[in-house]
DNA sequence: AATGAATGAGTCTTCATTCAT
DNA sequence: TATGAATGAAGACTCATTCAT
């Protein structure tokens, strides 16, 4: 059997993993029903991934590279845009990815709840033994480095083309970006469902985010064109 | 047996969960672990809770009640403050929350997770059933709105007191100042981690995010006691 | 329920357990049919005995008690005997122990040659974990010093009886008349099967090595009412 | 392919197992790793072995094999000794045998036993169908009777040449040589680690063994350059 | 001949939950 | 009420064996 073969194989594992792992969560998979689905037997799943924990972590691994793709695109596709459209562009695309793939999105967050666990001696120990030995949670723990990599590369550019105000930091910066988007992400979800007198219209309370991330990158005094950017944006 | 000793054991039982999910997680913790620590019968145990569940949710249920304790006690203490004031001792409080009870800050957004996919019918069948049928999980589904209620009177009080600028919408604003703040705490540790051309320095991140969230609430030609301030806040 | 009870349950799981592990051998015997045979559920044979390998060490100590019996039965009925007539009545009952009960005779040299391995750091390793971590198996090892301890007993009564050549040293001439014994019965079960021309008669045989034994405890010289001992002893 | 090739690929697996199931015993070894340890594949191990159960038989042949070849040396290597010289040193080299090739030792042993069970109609049925379907097996039913033969052959050379007793039967008298063998080899190893008001010095214990060894076969007179025998004896 | 991917029955083991006492 | 023994469904994982290539 040919290497091509091989990889079409373990891809279809993958998928029938996506499929059920993002219906029932990890605790409630069976990788059983994982095999069932994939049409395969239950040991070729286990040939092909050392443990459940190990599949799990492929297809975090799958997410994270869809999640990283996100951001690849934005350098490839935005070269004659300023570093700022790049930005817009980006926080659009993410936030669009963390609605049409949620469970890729849930993933990578999943993912640095891990890492976060991993960094810290005292939480190490607390991770499924399984995970540690996990193939792809180490190449992960490599490739996570990735997206503040390409999004420090987006802000400076921004900086330089003088689209984002030039006495920002990058990293820092990045990281104002990206925890703001997280946060946002984490929370529209529940803003509808507040009782009347609590709920805002989500069309107001993004206008009020983006309004929040121009002002970052552009400086307060910044406003021209802005309606047209919020169009874009969401 | 009393009203009291009843809840009494209900009580042990609970600080004994609290103990054991905190250390192993949900997935695996065992009832049985539960009971012994708690002194008690595995019997006992499900005399007071229906299933591992609504032990969970139980749990969930204290732990958001310690966080909403953050924001009561934001208000009650800090009756002779500005508004202003008032989000600082918030931020700063919840953040201390997030690091000193990990587990129950961890347990909140879990419940906000779990409140997104109940609000959505395509995913609220996802939920497992021993959860939907907890009578805790129902008493959170009501209490989850006293946080921002009691977070957009914070905000309001400090409109009216002019500490805060007086063209926000208050309700707009605390979501604003909640998501920055949740992905703030996501991030922050992860940031010491990065390889060292991304690496950025803990103090230097914390203060541009201050600096934001004080921009964002008093416009951005605040500047003065400014350092004062965010001494206070870390 | 009380101690009573449990001592029952776990006595009836050892009976099946033994039963099946002697029909089938540990390797092909599953957990399954001994909890089917101990009409008893599979969890409840868990919740006696941590492992099949903890089972089949508690059925080996329970083979092991049978036989020490054996050596605490000569001491006891044989009183009033001489200490040679005490170690022809001992070969006679370890012989038809091995006849009779040849599973559990099995089971004594199997534990033999586990301690053996145990002895020796180098084999050690190779032992199975869960017989390791067998309360029973750690039993075991002090116990089995039990068979020299009695079997010496009885050699140094012949001797101070003056039943037994006054010049043998106990503790060597028991080993030597252990490992004839063991010898002895290993062999006994193929001789019947040789072809025609090294066949011997079962009983020629029996007598060779009865003469010979007698010769070790009376010395060379010895003959009178050899033949009445004889008799007695097979 | 020729005959010659395929000896050696049968030869490169058999090694390859018997390496596995001495270190690992026959319950724990997998074919997998017999086919690894002998750089062929699974399937090629399956064309020349029927079944792991027929690979273990092969394995015990082989074992076998060597073991008669003990046998085999003491008689064409002893031609100019007498049949008292050659029995010593066929204890001797057995004795060694044990130690140095511990695992074919034991293999042989177990062969007694299986060839033990297969005797009685009751216990035949016990045998696993693979071992009764091996042709290996089938070969040592027969084989085995080399053993008793060659020692015969032996014992009634040393009878004619008037270096052993000359009223011994040859039979009988191998099969009272053997069997002391047998049990001394078994308890050899646990001797060391009796507790200390038990435990015999390795020599004095040899001693006497040898001692009732040589008194068998030359008679109780039998004294002189006893301890120059013993000297080559281990 | 040779490979090694594929199969799937078979195993041990766990653990939430129940219920007789 | 309280206990903890008992249940048994469920699940992860193994590995001897087969077979398409």
């Amino acid at each position: 059997m040919g290497v091509y073969e091989r990889q079409q194989r373990e891809k279809k594992i993958l998928e029938a993993a996506i499929k059920i792992f993002s219906e029932k969560g990890m605790q409630y998979t069976r990788i059983d029903e994982v095999a069932t689905q994939a049409k395969m037997s239950k040991g070729l799943t286990y040939f092909y991934f050392k443990s459940k924990e190990d599949l799990y972590m492929a297809v975090v691994k799958k997410a994270f590279e869809e999640f990283r793709d996100v951001f690849n695109k934005t350098l490839s596709k935005g070269k004659d845009q300023t570093g700022f459209d790049n930005v817009i562009y980006l926080v659009d695309n993410v936030l669009e990815f963390s609605v049409e793939k949620r469970f890729f999105y849930e993933s990578v967050l999943h993912l640095m709840g891990l890492v976060n666990m991993y960094n810290d001696p005292e939480t190490r120990k607390l991770i499924h033994s399984s995970i540690l030995e996990s193939q792809y949670f180490h190449k992960l723990l490599i490739m996570q480095h990735d997206i503040p990599t390409i999004g420090v590369k987006i802000i400076s550019k921004g900086i330089r083309d003088n689209s984002i105000r030039p006495e920002l930091h990058p990293e820092t910066t990045f990281y104002l970006v990206w925890s703001m988007l997280t946060g946002y992400e984490r929370l529209k979800g529940s803003i509808e469902y507040e009782p009347k007198d609590l709920k805002i219209h989500a069309e107001v309370w993004k206008n009020s985010f983006v309004k929040v991330l121009i002002e970052i990158l552009k400086g307060p005094q910044y406003t021209p064109k802005q309606a047209a950017v919020q169009g874009r944006l969401f």
